[in-house]
RNA sequence: GCGGGGGUAGCCGAGCUGGACAAAGGCGCAGGACUUAAGAUCCUGUUCCGUAGGGAUACGUGGGUUCGAAUCCCUCCCCCCGCACCA
């Protein structure tokens, strides 16, 4: 036997099916399936991760179409948003770690010669786009993907603008397109918006904005010092402040109060507030000793000094609560040590476990130094025991005695409310741009948001989902409480790639709120192309789209053909809605929820999104993928280094779509010679003669029966997406039906009959292994087998009683080896007894009474003490009822288990020295063994 | 914390609408067949006890419900994912 050669055929076969252009789906009259992946980011290469949901989609897509759907599997590319531009940005500034990334990404695909030149061009992000844009379908080509090609489109098109367009229109109308403050990260030396992927290590260690409480502090001249906190409820325990001396300070006018913060902090300020104007600069010492009035109880407080302070934290002022705070009550601590102070620790949270909780955690972890970084550590501990377990005590005044958890908030709002507090924006971390600036929090004053919260849009989201099917179901609960949760969403940037937002200029439609609907487009994309861009208007989508409005009138006013409007407008109606979108978990609660509401504000019901399949990520060696561990394999190098065929196996085999698939090298080598030993029994079998079904044994029956049992589950394992039970139906477990044929026929048998259920068994697994399918195929058949059709199985040999009588044989097996084992016997011959008549007569009458009532009736028929022990006997076995002529079945293998013990069988005879016989149930004969 | 998902044999992983489960499948390991040999393939075994098809103990921990629990309920411990404006 020759190795097949996989590479070889996934060639010839992809471009066989490309030449033929199969996929290509047109209007027929035929039941349509319009099937939906969400298109890639081109922003470099995919990876084996991803190919796992492109994988199992076009696994899906191709078994629909063997089920006789017309099915329309479309793809494009997204382009829109920030990382695209903040990589052509990294590399024409010619930052080391990107550039040196994306060599490493040309190189998957080019010659080393090309690198450099290639690179050169990515300066230019539409250059970066169209690379990866044209790779990334190679790859999916390469993979056998069944992908209409012809209506590809790049979110940065002016058609695809147009569309875009017209869907803000839409949203616009519903009046949930708004104004309004909002907070983000951003860079001074740009002055823009800064997203994770402009971050220096932002997609390792997330940037997030942390909304401080800004506490007014009164100095004796009527300014104010402001202290950041995010622990408001303790205002309550001050007992001094904290400011550092060395750092600079200034005075700020914020509306007509003045106030005083570090340097760095004022300058946060100015872009978060309105009207604020610094006009004097000093040292921090000047305050040092200085009395302030908080503001709360009207108590008066020092200023102190401590090392701690970062003027580029906060306000570069902190109130200081010792009792509860560990930093605050070591930095006490030392000061008492060099002057003599009057202060106190000041409890105002009650806590098990705790007296006073700085103190203790500092003594019990060992921390008795400013500078000691467990601090940090420390105040994690405090703050999380404190907020679920902590209560306010009687100092706090009508916050008392509520859990902190409970109460944070309104103790905050109240603050805001008494003029006490402002709201102070700060990252949840230092963070740079990879260019190397500083990035703060901004609020920006005139942001641009979606609103999700109209009552109206909810409940149509709950309607569309309550309407859908979700696979693995549990995803449909989640989505429901994604809608629920939805609010205000920015839908607009200053900065990225994409649609100009048509209602103000400067800004940019957000690239996650432009795929919302986008599967539309997919319907109409290829004939768009014969339209001016111009005539793609408000009206030319409503009519396409909605249905509103007249062709022939829009034809004159677009100056387009009424037939080609029409045209464009029955190729959407025939095609949508969206049968199936297939996607991963990760996109639930940001892509799809919007995929799903925007679809429910825009559409009538009738084209609303009909189901929504998710399978989990991959990971490799247990470990997650990702371009720091360098433990990526590029999709682009699977065909070399697995073969196509064995990935896809892969893929759908190793794991149900709700459990994350662990790629793992060895497994890969068990399941290539699986394939191999698949692959081989075809072509083995491929020019055997047809069996004469007047010869078939019962053997030969009863494989048959298991095969064409086996075909009937995988089409209603695939159909309700079980795709790994489908395919372990298919593969393993048939394959083991027929090792065990082999053992009790002869292989020429078993080539008659694999011919025989072949052609079945090919389609049903082409889904899968779409090229060596369609290779075996072609020995057979001139026509593709991807667009092959499944006929009706043979279900007539599908027969239980066949099935049931090999278990028998089996179990029969399986006892006499196992009283060999145990017996340690060398048979000289083996008796076998079934029972009598008597016993089926009881065990018919007994079998569906539960087991409490199975004596008395069986006494009832048959009065004798036997009838007791034999019931008894029936009950522990726990035997499944069904008929079956023992006497016979034995009889006709009597030589197959006399081969199988080597020696004599006898069945039912009289010899019975160790009065075995009684035993004998029905199907559980009596067995004794002479040797 | 909130929300979601888990913890199963040496490993990976099914089962989890309660009963036929000592627990699929794969890997690994051991023995055997084939082979000059290796590889590949196939067979057998892989908790413990047992000279008759049986029994005992097991599915993170500790309880509970039940005639019966890996499967249902509760306690605790541990792990993973998401918590947004970002594709």
């Amino acid at each position: 036997m020759t190795a097949i050669n996989f590479k070889q055929i996934e060639e010839k076969w992809q471009r066989r099916w490309a030449d033929a252009n199969a996929f290509d789906a047109e209007l027929s009259s035929a039941k349509k399936f319009f099937f939906t992946v969400p298109y890639p980011y081109t922003s470099g290469p995919l990876h084996i991760g991803h190919g796992r949901t492109y994988t199992l989609g076009d696994i899906i897509a191709r078994f629909k179409r063997l089920q006789g759907y017309n099915v329309l599997f479309p793809m494009a590319f997204h382009v829109t948003g920030t990382p695209i531009l903040a990589i052509a940005d990294s590399i024409a500034r010619g930052e080391e770690e990107v550039v040196a990334r994306f060599k490493e990404y040309i190189a998957i695909y080019e010659d080393a010669d090309k690198v450099d030149e290639l690179l050169n061009s990515f300066r230019s992000a539409e250059n970066v786009a169209n690379f990866f844009a044209a790779r990334i379908s190679e790859d999916f080509k390469r993979m056998g993907y069944s992908i209409d090609w012809r209506r590809k489109f790049n979110t940065t098109e002016p058609v695809y603008n147009k569309f875009i367009e017209w869907q803000f229109k839409k949203l616009y109308d519903k009046g949930v397109i708004k104004k309004g403050k909002y907070p983000i990260t951003y860079s001074i030396v740009d002055d823009s918006a800064v997203g994770e992927d402009d971050i220096e290590g932002g997609d390792t260690e997330k940037v997030a904005v942390i909304e401080h409480t800004a506490i007014k502090f009164k100095l004796a001249d009527g300014s104010y010092l402001i202290a950041a906190t995010l622990r408001p409820e303790t205002i309550f325990g001050v007992t001094n402040l904290w400011i550092n001396p060395a750092a600079r300070y200034v005075k700020l006018k914020a509306g007509d109060e003045t106030w005083v913060v570090s340097k760095e902090a004022a300058e946060k300020m100015g872009l978060q507030k309105d009207e604020i104007t610094v006009f004097d600069e000093t040292e921090g010492s000047v305050f040092v000793g200085k009395i302030v009035k908080e503001l709360v109880c009207g108590r008066e407080v020092p200023v102190l000094p401590a090392s701690f302070v970062d003027e580029d934290v906060g306000t570069g002022v902190v109130y200081s609560v010792p009792a509860h705070a560990p930093y605050d009550y070591i930095a006490l601590e030392d000061i008492k040590k060099s002057e003599s102070l009057e202060l106190e620790p000041i409890k105002i949270i009650d806590i098990e476990g705790y007296e006073l909780p700085a103190k203790e955690i500092c003594e019990r972890m060992g921390i008795e130094s400013q500078t000691d970084e467990r601090l940090e550590e420390a105040t994690k501990i405090i703050y999380k025991d404190e907020f679920y377990r902590g209560v306010l005590n009687e100092k706090c005044g009508e916050f008392a005695n509520v859990k902190i958890a409970d109460i944070k908030d309104e103790v905050k709002d109240w603050l805001k409310r008494e003029n006490i507090a402002d709201v102070f924006y700060e990252t949840s971390r230092k963070a740079v741009t990879r260019g190397g600036d500083k990035v703060i929090v901004a609020v920006l004053q005139d942001q641009w948001f979606i609103d999700y919260t109209p009552e109206w849009w909810k409940e149509l989201g709950h309607k569309l989902v309550e309407g859908m099917t979700f696979y693995p179901e549990k995803y449909k609960t989640y989505m429901h409480d994604i809608v629920d949760w939805l609010a205000f969403r920015p839908c607009a940037r200053k900065r990225g790639l994409g649609t100009q937002f048509p209602f103000e200029k400067g800004w940019i439609i957000e690239s996650l709120s432009d795929s919302t609907i986008y599967m539309a487009m997919y319907t109409i994309a290829h004939l768009l192309r014969q339209l001016p861009v111009d005539a793609l208007t408000e009206k030319f989508f409503d009519l396409v789209f909605l249905d509103i409005g007249d062709a022939q009138e829009l034809s004159n006013e677009l100056n387009v053909d009424a037939d080609v409007l029409n045209r464009i407008k029955n190729e959407f109606m025939y095609w949508y809605p969206n049968d199936l979108r297939h996607t991963a978990p990760p996109h639930l609660s940001n892509h799809l929820v919007f995929f799903l509401m925007h679809h429910a504000a825009i559409f009538p019901e009738s084209r609303w999104p009909r189901a929504i399949t998710l399978n989990e990520l991959m990971i490799r060696e247990g470990k997650k993928m990702s371009k720091s561990k360098g433990n990526v394999i590029p999709l682009a190098d699977v065909s070399e280094l697995y073969g196509v065929d064995l990935y896809r196996l892969y893929c759908a085999i190793n794991a149900d779509f709700a459990t994350v698939v662990n790629w793992r090298e060895q497994d890969t080598e068990a399941l290539r010679k699986k394939l191999n030993a698949v692959v081989e029994l075809f072509e083995d079998s491929i020019d055997a003669e047809s069996i004469n079904e007047a010869e078939l044994t019962h053997i030969d029956r009863w494989l048959l029966s298991r095969l064409y049992r086996r075909l009937r589950e995988s089409v209603e394992l695939f159909e309700a997406f079980r795709i790994r039970e489908a395919g372990i139906n298919i593969i393993f477990n048939a394959m083991n039906d027929i090792r065990y044929y082999e053992q009790r026929q002869d292989k020429d048998r078993r080539k008659k009959l694999v011919r025989s259920v072949m052609e079945e068994w090919l389609i049903i697994l082409s889904p899968i292994v779409p090229h060596v399918c369609e290779e075996i195929w072609h020995e057979l058949h001139e026509s593709f087998i991807s667009v092959q059709t499944l006929p009706e199985l043979n279900e007539a040999f599908i027969d239980d009683r066949v099935e049931r009588e090999e278990e028998y044989l089996v179990s029969l097996i399986s006892d006499i080896k196992e009283i060999l084992k145990v017996a340690r016997l060398e048979p000289t011959k083996i008796y076998v007894y079934t029972a009598e008549d008597w016993k089926w007569v009881l065990f018919r009458a007994i079998k569906d009474l539960p087991d409490k009532d199975k004596i008395r009736e069986a006494m009832k028929l048959r009065k004798d003490k036997s009838t007791v022990e034999f019931v008894k006997q029936v009950m522990k076995s726990k035997l499944d009822y069904f008929e079956l002529g023992e006497p016979e079945v034995i009889e006709r293998e009597k030589e197959y288990l006399a081969k199988e013990f080597g020696c004599e069988i006898g069945l039912n005879e009289e010899h019975d020295p160790k009065g075995k016989k009684r035993f004998a149930v029905p199907l559980k004969p009596a067995i004794f063994v002479e040797g």
